[in-house]
DNA sequence: GGGAATAGTAAACGTACGTTTATTTATAAC
DNA sequence: GTTATAAATAAACGTACGTTTACTATTCCC
């Protein structure tokens, strides 16, 4: 027999891979074992079947992800230095860094960011369960930094950076569709901190609807006249 | 024999309805096809293949929704009022009020944002082909109202629009991980357009992260320290 | 009204899938 | 050294898939 936990983390790390790679639908268990070169059996066998393989991949790394990020948010507390920025960072600095590893965790963020966007419902509640404790620990402290903001609105706000979050951690894909020219630096995560964070900071401290709405936007009654 | 294009469209229609529901790979033509009640062959007869049929759908909407598109931005600089809100507006307001119309607009609209994160690389292909003509439309229109902006930044930044617009436009499954309560108000589109448009727009026209660093931030040396 | 072209259909093709079963091999306990 | 337990395996199961084939029905033109 092999060692340990050998087959298990075989699978674990194969199916990280592929399942970044070509997504959960369209990667078979006997594309995962054969690349393990495992059992095809192993995989029911371990994880009692392909769900439980993928809650299992998703677990193993997003646990210690989580746990850094709350860390993260508890330094900034503890400093008391806590700054929307900071916050922001603490929140999408994790991931985005934990995909320049150069291993698996690459093409495990890019997992993830796919993650919200995979058809499974068990997948979106196994991924809400994971991120319930991260969740309730970051709202109170985005409403902290941003007192004048109604709960409604941040709800929202947050929502818009979720989906930046998760597009750009899907990774580039999408990327040149806008880009003329590919540039190298386009996978360096520390730039796309560098870059994100003051757009989702701008974004999330904007002016209310109603305050821009009083100040006399040009009107926009297309509700009726629009013939879309 | 049926009617001029009646087996085509129903196809399309019920194509359009599970590949929005269920996902591009998860919907089968059998599903398809006796959901349509037309036979499982009529697909690959009027469309060759399942890819055939994919690319059929999108196009079918695709195209009079970015000829819209386009047409907002040509009032807007025919007025020569116009505005990033304008811009931004015009670009993500119509897939926004197609999401309204209760019919098969609503579905398409949640499909299209699927699509960005689908597992195909041919669905990749021919979006980036379909939305050439906006990109190459748009793209001056930004870089004319953000004339401060780098080139690289600002490719950057609505490539995080992009983000947003997809997330919102994928529809929802991930709202309820962040909100609390579920609200009807989440699926209106104009509510949607009056919320993200500001979020948006300070977004694109934040101080860029070299003047933020300029001003001295707080270090982030993250780089060797952090254990992640 | 005969004949090509178009549209629609039933049935089968070969392939791939996730899972289960039965069996063998290794590990640890006493 | 026997026995209980865990791990690994080969082979098969039943199901579903996209596509093709051979055939029938309809439409349109001369």
């Amino acid at each position: 027999m092999a060692e340990a936990n050998d087959t298990k983390d075989r699978i674990l790390d194969t199916a990280e891979h592929l399942f970044a790679e070509r997504g959960l639908g369209q990667t078979s268990l006997r594309q995962i074992t054969s690349h393990a070169e495992v059992n095809l059996a192993a995989v029911n066998y371990h994880f009692g079947s392909k769900e439980g393989l993928i809650k299992a991949v998703l677990a193993r790394r997003l646990e210690p992800l989580n746990r850094e990020r709350i860390r993260r948010l508890d330094r900034l507390e503890r400093q008391g230095s806590i700054t929307l920025e900071g916050l922001i960072e603490a929140f999408i600095g994790p991931p985005l860094e934990l995909s320049r590893d150069g291993g698996g965790g690459s093409r495990f963020v890019r997992l993830m960011g796919r993650t919200y966007t995979e058809h499974a419902s068990f997948l979106h509640e196994h991924m809400r369960h994971a991120n319930e404790a991260l969740v309730s620990r970051f709202k109170p402290a985005f409403r902290m930094v941003l007192p004048e903001l109604p709960k409604a609105e941040l709800y929202w706000r947050l929502h818009f950076l979720l989906g930046v979050m998760s597009y750009v951690m899907a990774g580039n894909d999408m990327m040149q569709l806008l880009a003329s020219s590919r540039n190298a630096e386009l996978e360096e995560p520390r730039e796309i901190i560098r870059r994100v964070v003051p757009f989702l900071a701008a974004g999330l401290r904007a002016p209310l609807p109603e305050e821009l709405a009083r100040m006399g936007r040009e009107a926009v009654e297309t509700d009726a006249m629009s013939p879309v």
